[in-house]
DNA sequence: CTGTTAGCGCATTCAA
DNA sequence: TTGAATGCGCTAACAG
């Protein structure tokens, strides 16, 4: 059942059915309606396939996830969703446990989709620039570089919310503040960890390198970490988890060794993923607002497809901590 | 740049060209060689929707989740995306929050996408025929009737893995035993609640329907019903929860009415998502095999797609119960 | 307001 | 082994 079939059998042109189809005002109300009833009888629906080699366009999006199983992805994964469907965009979802899928470029090229959308970008900017330049790309994500900007980005002030973490824990009593870091080749791990480090040293505190960890963002991580953390003479009061994951996984290799949370070691994560308010104690947390950042992410995306000028290049949104029960008061009397 | 180019370029034909792209054996060393170069030198890269059209197929599945946010279907997307990315095949991930996204069927029917893997039916069986009947579709999940065949399907035996808590629940001496059940339009959720029934039956206790409620698989979910349950004047000493997530919101509620998990309560979870071996106590669950489940979901599809004859309709798979600490045995003394 | 026609870029059949 | 030509189904420019 082809364009020409509906034509044929309401009596006009292919042209008059596209229009129709399309919903072009410049036709009688009769022969819409002609059309229209063709359509129906016929059962007939449009070949998106020939649409769109015509249109040369495939209202097709790509985006990139390291992870689907941490919550923060899935939930940026529906904000750009949410943006993209009223567009007509359909968005293909690939899971690379590692960097950047090199077949993203190929996806590109060879006009399979229109963009992507990158939620992770484990690559030097040099490397992004070689690569990447250019091609209607977007971070969900910190931007490449620190100074310079390449690919338009969206997400938080990572070094501010950090920094905010480690105030809240000060200002708790805390004096040493162990750092447990998500992968530092990406660069929000890396400015979340110079939050930290620049946290302490406003608050006066000492930064010991014996206290901050390298994780992967993952439970499994955490719980490691929070093992390798308990090996040593000289505990901290507090661990700042980079991620909630991170985080839930260190409160069940402490409690394992008996400590108790808040009171034995405060903890603060980093996502506010829904299943932080369920562990016990509920967790205090960096929340990231991952509705926002996929929304956002998705409409800088469209403005690039669409060849508008960009209002700003990296959109950073607010990120707030989230008090709730895992951090206590350090007891004076220690 | 097209393929004319190349032609233009390397001295040949497009036909010519095409074949060497598509790695024919017919085609002379040399002139392969020479449209090799010219392709590398254009910097050319075919294109898809051309192909696409050309070939009548889009090389495209869509896979509809009901909530991203839950592990066990991403899990299942893994499963299916791994298989599918071998063959070649992009894939579309909608998150319909309720039942069947109507646009799927319409993605099939305009050649947006050659197939459809939905993880959740929430529709009659005559609704499904009505509408989905002969549409390249499979289901990651239970199979829509109780007795008929109608979508291919790949799931566990949710009736038996419900059994299978209830036997190890009621082997450790529980008598009164609360289920959290999922949505009950879903299949798999009725089958699960009379797996527990008959669990029960099996093992001579009574059913007693102000112990059973119904969720919606969710964290919160679980924290509400939990909460539910404390309001009634004869508690349980066991909870089964039909999914980890509820199982998890439960513990939670349960812990702030001062409860001791597993002294005064017992839980049992289903689906043994990562974070159930990190909440305290570790929780005791069914798995699913969701990795398998997206695999061989993934490998039916793609047998009614090369219009191959299945060697089976449903694919059952094996469930365990996965014993952690939030069981115990129930104090005989009461 | 409507019809004719020429692409879109590649695959494929038929000759050579 | 290679080339010429036709078609995939729809869009859009142009003509009427």
């Amino acid at each position: 059942m082809k364009m020409r079939d509906v034509a044929k059998y309401s009596g006009v042109s292919v042209a008059t059915v596209s229009r129709v189809l399309k919903g072009e005002s410049n036709v009688t109300q009769k022969t819409k309606e002609k059309v229209l009833k063709a359509v129906e009888e016929l059962n007939y629906v449009p070949n998106t396939l020939a649409r769109n080699l015509s249109k040369m366009q495939s209202k097709m999006i790509v985006v990139v996830i390291p992870n689907l199983s941490n919550a923060v992805f899935s939930s940026i994964y529906r904000g750009i969703q949410e943006v993209l469907k009223i567009e007509g965009y359909q968005v293909i979802l690939v899971e690379t446990y590692n960097g950047v899928d090199p077949s993203v470029i190929e996806l590109i090229r060879n006009r399979t989709v229109e963009g992507a959308i990158l939620l992770s970008a484990v690559m030097s900017e040099e490397e992004f620039n070689k690569k990447l330049k250019d091609l209607p790309i977007v971070l969900a994500t910190d931007h490449m570089s620190e100074n310079i900007s390449t690919a338009p980005s969206v997400s938080i002030d990572n070094h501010l919310a950090a920094e905010k973490a480690v105030n809240y824990l000060a200002n708790l009593g805390h004096k040493r503040i162990a750092y447990f870091g998500g992968v530092p080749d990406v660069l929000g791990a890396r400015r979340r960890l110079n939050g930290y480090k620049n946290g302490l040293i406003q608050n006066g505190l000492e930064i010991d390198e014996s206290l901050i960890f390298n994780g992967n963002w993952s439970l499994e991580s955490g719980y490691q970490l929070a093992n390798q953390l308990l090996l040593q003479k000289q505990l901290p009061t507090a661990i700042f988890a980079a991620s909630d994951n991170m985080a839930i996984g260190a409160m069940k290799a402490l409690k394992e060794h008996g400590f108790k949370i808040p009171e034995d070691m405060s903890i603060i994560g980093f996502d506010d993923i829904e299943v932080a308010k369920y562990v016990t104690p509920s967790l205090t947390t960096v929340e990231q607002p991952t509705i926002e950042i996929g929304n956002n992410a998705a409409k800088l995306l469209l403005t690039i497809i669409e060849d508008q000028p960009l209002e700003q290049m990296h959109v950073v949104l607010n990120s707030n901590l989230v008090i709730r029960h895992s951090c206590k008061k350090v007891n004076e009397s220690l």
